[in-house]
Formats: structure tokens, C-alpha cells, sequence
DNA sequence: AATTGACGTTCCACTAGGCGGAACGGGGCG
DNA sequence: CGCCCCGTTCCGCCTAGTGGAACGTCAATT
């Protein structure tokens, strides 16, 4: 469903890595020569001689009393590698990149610490009047864009805890502190995908964040567009758009199966 | 270093299985093209033309403003599919046979459960004389071959803990019930790789056991052979080795690496 | 016991598909 | 501004993969 039909391809290689989705989303642990060369289409022989071949380099494990075929440990080092060496961060860089080159504002990525989330990256556009945080800043889970789009998605007795533990302190003059309307707020949030924040964090300040999702199906980032309010106003709704795509490319490449 | 020659090979397989495995092994998270031609040794246009396929089907990603390649969301869900379908009783079971066959004595398969193992599947010979455990039976963890393989094995503090929380509850005469004893024949179980265990658990009854690790490195299982006391004894050196390669092997194949 | 069927595996001749050296294009560094 | 290195594509040669068919084995069936 993604980017496909671009370069050269090699159908060997193709059918490698069906042959290994197939025992990715199987039910049962092992499938046999016949069974994968059915559902996939591909001959017999040449399902053998993938499985074969994989055997040998411990993707797939072969049971000798069955004879039947099932992922081996090459595939967890895999998933472990990939869990290792996924980097918000690395990742959201060209996001952050395109989102502020096409809207002109400032494009920044947080993420959650505990009950706070704290700005990791951003990318400011080239305008004399720019938006700009501060890296590292932490803020609480209640004020802000960024911050009200994790705290939307997290466990409902998460914000449960967050609701009575956490004073809701105002940052602003207009930070929400009645936990009814914070409520409401989330519920809208979950509702539409994004977060939009006017004056809340910082005065003058305007944003929309979309939440970012793990492979575990738990918010830990969050992606947003902000700049100046009276400005920002106009093109909310681009943003909007924009920064709900963004966060569930984000989301998906972190591992998330939405 | 496994099986390899036997059976017919497609090298673009074995290709893609490479370059995957470059991805796992790598310290950082991106490779390019010419890094990984060097490495394995393989033309930067075959490179190219693999990771573009992989990267059609979402094993691979790409960075479009650096170029550069990393595992994508494909990968991660092989390693899930592993863990979801890894079943130390399905992949124990040829191996409790061909133990059981080769020793003509009774090979048995426990997991750990808390402060106890159970035995989960056993594989009989046809002799007249044999022993038979009971699936399901629980036993704690300081006695007993299969127990105190895993017992051994835990993290040092788990040991203590067991000692101080848990009564060394004696079974039979022969139980170890002093913490200081136990805590040599732990040791000595570490040095070996395998326990053994005479009339500790079953008057009559004599085992030797491997501890079976999980990806994660932690013992979550043993493997053993046992039997009756005074005819195992002379064979306990061999029965030993088989079940020390058993464990080793059965451990690999739940991902974990030595 | 004999038979059937289904499965994994191997064979073999054909040819399509992949191979890789070389050329291209572009991005970044000095 | 020019250099260098990287990712990408081109293209003709030819090898390596393909798949239909045959084989061996095992389990269930009659």
C-alpha cells in the first residue's frame, strides 16, 4: 500500500520476503511447502528452495519429524534490531523538514517523560517572524498542543491518575485547569486526530500536534506545527491536515499496526 | 555456522538474507548502498535492487533526504510473529524423542512457574522399566534436576530471594534442604552447564537436566533425562552431553544468543 | 497388506531474469 | 566552482533460477 511501483525490483527477492510475511501473519507456527505455495502462488519447488535457503541462514527453523517450516531466531534478531535502532528523532527529521517547508512555521517533534513531554527536535522556517522552543524544556501533560495529543491517547486510568494526581497548573492565562473541560478537550482530540492549542503554553503562541504511536500501540511523541497566533489562524486547518498525516507516518514507521 | 550445505540454494535469497542480517548486526541504524556492497561483497547494483524490493514490501525503509536505508515496520512484525508463535513444547518435542530413543530412558520437558517448575510433556521408552512423570505436577525449585537447572540459572538476587522467602522444603531423604549446600551444587551446576540429581525429588528415581533460556537470556524452562536410579547411573556421563547439546540447541531456538 | 493420496524434495532442459561494469546525475564539502 | 562520492540506471551477456514432472516417503484408508 505504500511506495511501490518505483525502480528496479528483483522477483526472487519479492517472493523471499512473502514467503516470510506469510509466516508473519499465520496463525498457526508452521506452514508447509504446499500450503505457502498455494497461497502465494509461487511453484513448489521455488518455495523450497527459499525456505531452504533461509533455513541455512537461521530465518527459518525446520521441524525434521513434521517437515514442516517456522520462523527461526534470525527473524526475532530482527525485530529486536529494529526496536534498538528505531530513533523518533532520526525518523521525524525529513517529516519536520517538509511540514515547516510547506507551511512556513515552525515544525517540532516532543516526546513523553513521565507525566511531562519535553521538545526534542524542531525545524524553523526561513521568515524573520518565526516560532522557536526551547530543546529539552519540559511541560506539563496538560498544556500545549503537543502535550494534550499524548495525554488524549494514553490509558483511560492514566488520565485518570494524571486528572487527580497532577495539579492542573496554568502556564498561561489561558491554560485549561478545570479537569471537566480538559476532559472534553481529550475527548475532542481522540475525536478528530489532532490537537490544536491557542495561547494555552506559551501567550501568543498557536499550534496543532498530532500523537505518535509505538509499536505497542502507546503514544510516546508528538508531532507539531506552531507560530505566531493571529497568523497561525488562517492556516489551521491546512495544518491540521498536515500534521494528522505526519503523525501516523511517524506512528507507522515506529511499528505501529493501526 | 548451523546447517548449511544441504539442499538446493537460490543465492538472491541468500542475498536478502545477507543484507538483511547487515541491518541486525549494525551499530547504527541507516547503511547506504556502498556500505553494504563492501561488506558482503556483493555489486552496489544488486545491493540497490534488493533493498528497493524489500523496501516495496516494508522490511526496509528509506530516508529520502539522506538516502539512506534502515529496517522498516515489516521487520519488527517478523520478530513479533517469533515471539507470538515460539512454543518451547512444539520445538522440544522431536528432541525429547530423539533423547528418549537414543538413551532408551524417559525425557521430560519443564517450565518455570514462579517458585516452581511443572512438567509439561515427556517422551517414554518401550522398556518394561521405565519412569513416567505427571504432566502438570509441580515441584519448587530446589529439587530436582529440571528444578534446580533452572533454580541456577536466575538472576543472583532471584536466588536469594528464594532462599530466604522459600523453606527448603525436603520431598524425599535425600532433598537438599541446606542453603549452603545448595548454593555450591548451584555453582557447580553453573560450571557443568547441567544438573544432576539423585533420589533429591523421587526416591529411586535419578536425572540429569539443561537449563532452556529465552531470547531475553533468562531460564524458562529445562530439558532432562531421567530413570530409574541404578541403571541411569551408568550412563548418567552420556545422558549428560546429549542433554547439555539438547538445552543449548532448544535455547537457540527460543532466540536466545550465546 | 495393499492402495491411495498428499507431501516434501529433486531432476533437468529452457530461457527469462538477474548480473555487474560502466555511465549518469546530484548533493555536499572544501 | 570543481571535485568526489554516493545512489541510481543502463544494457548486453550469460548464468542462475524456473517449474512441470518424477521420485521417495509417510499416514491414512480400504
Amino acid at each position: 500500500m505504500a511506495g511501490d511501483t518505483s525502480g528496479q525490483t528483483i522477483t526472487a527477492v519479492e517472493r523471499t520476503a512473502l514467503v516470510m510475511s506469510a509466516f508473519a501473519q499465520a496463525d498457526s507456527q508452521h506452514l508447509g511447502v504446499t500450503e505457502i505455495s498455494n497461497n502465494l502462488d509461487i511453484s513448489k519447488a521455488v518455495v523450497h528452495r527459499i525456505l531452504n535457503t533461509l533455513r541455512s541462514l537461521d530465518y527459518i527453523a525446520v521441524d525434521p519429524a513434521t517437515r514442516r517450516y517456522m520462523l527461526g531466531p534470525a527473524a526475532l534478531e530482527l525485530g529486536l534490531a529494529f526496536l534498538r535502532h528505531v530513533d523518533v528523532r532520526d525518523i521525524a527529521k525529513p517529516m519536520l523538514e517538509e511540514l515547516s517547508a510547506k507551511t512556513e512555521e515552525t515544525a517540532t517533534l516532543s516526546i513523553r517523560s513521565g507525566t511531562h513531554r519535553l521538545y526534542i527536535d524542531q525545524v524553523t522556517p526561513s521568515r524573520e517572524v518565526k516560532m522557536t522552543v526551547l530543546l529539552g524544556r519540559s511541560f506539563p501533560l496538560h498544556a500545549g498542543g503537543s502535550s494534550k495529543a499524548i495525554l488524549a491517547h494514553l490509558a483511560p486510568e492514566d488520565i485518570e491518575d494524571y486528572m487527580s494526581d497532577v495539579v492542573l497548573e496554568p502556564l498561561t492565562e489561558l491554560t485549561i485547569t478545570d479537569p471537566d473541560l480538559l476532559m472534553k478537550d481529550l475527548a475532542r482530540i481522540r475525536r478528530l486526530g489532532y490537537a490544536s492549542s491557542v495561547n494555552e503554553r506559551q501567550p501568543g503562541a498557536a499550534s496543532v500536534a498530532a500523537p505518535v504511536f509505538d509499536h505497542s500501540g502507546w503514544p510516546v511523541a508528538a508531532i507539531s506545527l506552531c507560530g505566531p497566533a493571529e497568523r497561525f489562524k488562517d492556516k489551521a486547518d491546512e495544518a491540521a491536515a498536515l500534521i494528522v498525516a505526519a503523525g501516523r507516518q511517524l506512528s507507522e514507521r515506529m511499528g505501529y499496526r493501526g
